[in-house]
DNA sequence: CTCATTTTGAACAGATCTATCCAAAAGTCA
DNA sequence: TGACTTTTGGATAGATCTGTTCAAAATGAG
């Protein structure tokens, strides 16, 4: 009954997504959305109203599949350190066409102090590992595998305190030997 | 022979520093600058050229200061053990007056991925560091409180990711227990 | 084919931001 | 006091950024 889109909104948030990661949120203009997209204003306008709103989409979304990724692999059946220690290469072994370092962590620093919104939407998802990471170590504990003394909250935000701390040296351009050796002795800690 | 200025250069790019902290590099205003210094623009123009030159004095400044402490205290005689316990403490215990965060961690993740020189200044920084944690470990193992099969230099990298990701925590609004329990965690990892 | 509806591109409006300009004020030194 | 120099405040220039408008293009339904 009308015109049909001729991109995909999927495709374009995604795009979104990673010039938000690669540049920052004050620095990325509408126009770079544009360029990244490949859409008119008029089109990310009518379809995400504004940068703001785009912004909150794309972190959502980003939130939405590396939380479950994360979720995935701490759901798996191996044992507890192996988790960790996967977990912590997906940061060592980041994909080479992603940008550096990590949307939350970015938006953590840069947005969340002056956005109410944002923090909380952060904070939800820092929620979720959390739950999962005290899960994962809570069942370590049963199974023998980690020291029954230790808490597994406290484990589990040495854990995501870790992985932070590698996003930002790797988005400092550190090199991989550097951020491996960050996963090797937190492995030790525990 | 001539006028005198009514204000301290170092005062003023104190406050320039903390406004910069505080919100970001993009999201402080030349504005907010002349707020946080009590300066008109023409006073801040002259005293400091631009927006960006005046940044990097504020960032030179408070890398001085912030890293003048951390080298007095990894120099001192302390236990190794207790250096670092101290040192991540700086973290845990930070001056409720101060911005959240820390502006090296901050201008790491905002403005050092498209800003070459910016970068090179904080990685000047993190070698200073570096140096100054490893020198500390290896003292710990000549004195046989460090394991010495350790990696001086993978301990010393551990430590400023684990400071940073802490930073980044308290960034994100992290209440204190947490962040204590991550300067725990990590002193047993070496 | 025609109508109704949505998308799209380009121009534009309005706000904001960095930086400069200039004249008046203020202090120093003779 | 008076000449000289620098600072200072306010106005303004020029660029950039977000978001809107509007008409033409495109497409599906009848």
């Amino acid at each position: 009954m009308a015109r049909p889109r001729t991109f995909d909104e999927e495709r374009a948030l995604e795009a979104a997504m990673r010039a938000f990661w690669a540049v920052g949120y004050e620095a990325t203009t509408t126009e770079d959305l544009c360029a990244a997209t490949g859409l008119g204003r008029s089109s990310v306008y009518n379809t995400f109203r504004s940068k703001r709103e785009l912004f909150e989409k794309a972190l959502a979304h980003y939130m939405e599949v590396r939380t479950a990724a994360v979720l995935d692999l701490l759901g798996s059946d191996l044992p507890t350190r192996e988790k960790i220690r996967a977990l912590l290469w997906q940061t060592v072994d980041a994909d080479p066409d992603d940008p550096d370092g990590c949307l939350v962590v970015n938006t953590m620093v840069e947005v969340a102090p002056r956005d109410p919104k944002i923090a909380e939407c952060l904070r939800r998802d820092h929620d979720r590992r959390l739950e999962a990471l005290r899960r994962a170590f809570l069942a370590g504990q049963r199974a023998g595998e980690i020291d029954g003394d230790r808490n597994p909250d406290d484990l589990a935000c040495f854990v995501i305190a870790t992985i932070t701390g590698m996003r930002v040296l790797v988005r400092g351009g550190a090199d991989r030997a550097a951020v491996e050796a960050v996963a090797n002795t937190a492995l030790r800690a525990f």
